[in-house]
DNA sequence: CGATGACCTGATGTCGACATTACTACAACG
DNA sequence: CGTTGTAGTAATGTCGACATCAGGTCATCG
């Protein structure tokens, strides 16, 4: 329905141009914040101290905030005020495999339907990545790489259900470069553009394995007391 | 962590007594009044009526609101106003989808973690459907039984994925009910009792293919052109 | 007669102030 | 000395009013 369709008369070269509301600016900024590492986690996010900061009133940071907890990242208690999420070793494992669940689906809609646009996009992502030096902006790049892989499967739904995930996953690795930076900066753009390979290539069941294993990188750093590495 | 463990000294019998808001309030309000079809697919909904309606605040209809909007049944636009969501093809399509990989996971998940507690309570829900007559009911206990599913597959955040999707798929319930009530009735409670019982047989394969027909004929209803019943 | 521009209406977005609630420390009591 | 009741305090929840914006209507101009 909304989606565009390539080849029709409409100029996709114009952005629909909607405008946003001062809510998504300030959930941006505190979004940053936290990631920035202003804000660790267990730390309180006080509306007040947060309005003055921004010069804005409490109502749109009010909003913000239910923003960020939709997306997992803070959570709200009744007159209790909001706290940026801890995540402990059961909260991983369910971002684990909830990822997993809508990753396999992104998979196999991306080798369904996915235009050479999108495929084209995924190449770009995968290669940002080659010449980063920066961990933190590493892991930018390796949320934004997945974000295309949703973007291009083309279900609304289903990058809704990323969006209440990927702030999660963007906190888990955080905590993961500050474990162990070994070998993250070289091997992600590696692991990335094979996962396009596996892609473009339209073989499910190989793509799928490579994103369980890409998947598994990413928490045996933490869990992995057996094996390391 | 959260989950109560069976067996410790804590009394399971008191409930964690937390306060809601009144945003949650003026939610169940509107959501029930949309599921009573008060307000129909692509009705608008303004936020000065509801509020003189429930003589509350512009504040809390707010919250209420996009709180809904989360649930995927109505849909904000800046300054445009907040409508009833109205499903078309493609989004029932992107519901079952979905809504395939989430249950997916939770079958799996109850098939491997499940405490005796939880598959009771599946057993009630799919019992309580046997002798309901209304349509309205028996989409409400339907819902219901899912949520018991997903419930007792003790993933918070599977959960919170289907409470995105629950009321999109109620809706479209609601529609299927208007389309045909032949045999709804009738077959949702011997269908339920059958996945229950998959379920407590923990033969994953066999209980991932009934929840996959399940959901399969209520989609035939309404894109099944070809073969009708 | 058709197209374009400004105005008007109705809504949402935002703001500041008040009411309500939960946490904390302290005092009184058993 | 441990427990319970109570006041203080600082935060969130709620409210009413103002500012801003989108859509529709009508007058004007070509």
């Amino acid at each position: 329905m909304e989606e565009g369709q390539p080849g029709m008369s409409d100029q996709v070269k114009v952005s629909p141009a909607r405008r946003r509301g001062l809510s998504d600016e300030v959930a941006d900024r505190i979004r940053e914040a936290i990631f920035g590492g202003a804000y660790p986690p267990g730390a309180q996010l006080r509306e007040v101290e947060l309005s003055a900061a921004m010069e804005v009133s409490r109502g749109p940071v009010r909003e913000a905030l239910r923003v960020l907890e939709r997306e997992g990242l803070v959570r709200c208690a009744w007159h209790r005020g909001t706290t940026v999420t801890t995540l402990s070793p059961g909260d991983v494992a369910e971002l684990d495999s909830l990822r997993g669940a809508l990753e396999d689906l992104a998979v196999r809609q991306v080798i369904m339907r996915a235009s050479d646009e999108d495929l084209a996009a995924l190449d770009k992502a995968a290669e940002v990545m080659a010449h980063v030096t920066d961990a933190h902006d590493m892991v930018r790049l390796d949320i934004a790489f997945h974000d295309a892989v949703f973007a291009a499967a083309g279900h609304q739904r289903l990058a809704d259900a990323w969006d209440g995930l990927r702030c999660q996953v963007h906190l888990f690795l955080l905590t993961r470069i500050n474990r162990s930076v070994e070998g993250y900066l070289g091997r992600m753009p590696r692991e990335h553009r094979d996962l396009v390979a596996a892609l473009r290539s339209r073989d499910i069941d190989s793509a799928l394995r490579l994103f369980a294993a890409h998947r598994r990188h990413a928490v045996d750093v933490l869990g992995g007391s057996s094996k390391p590495n």
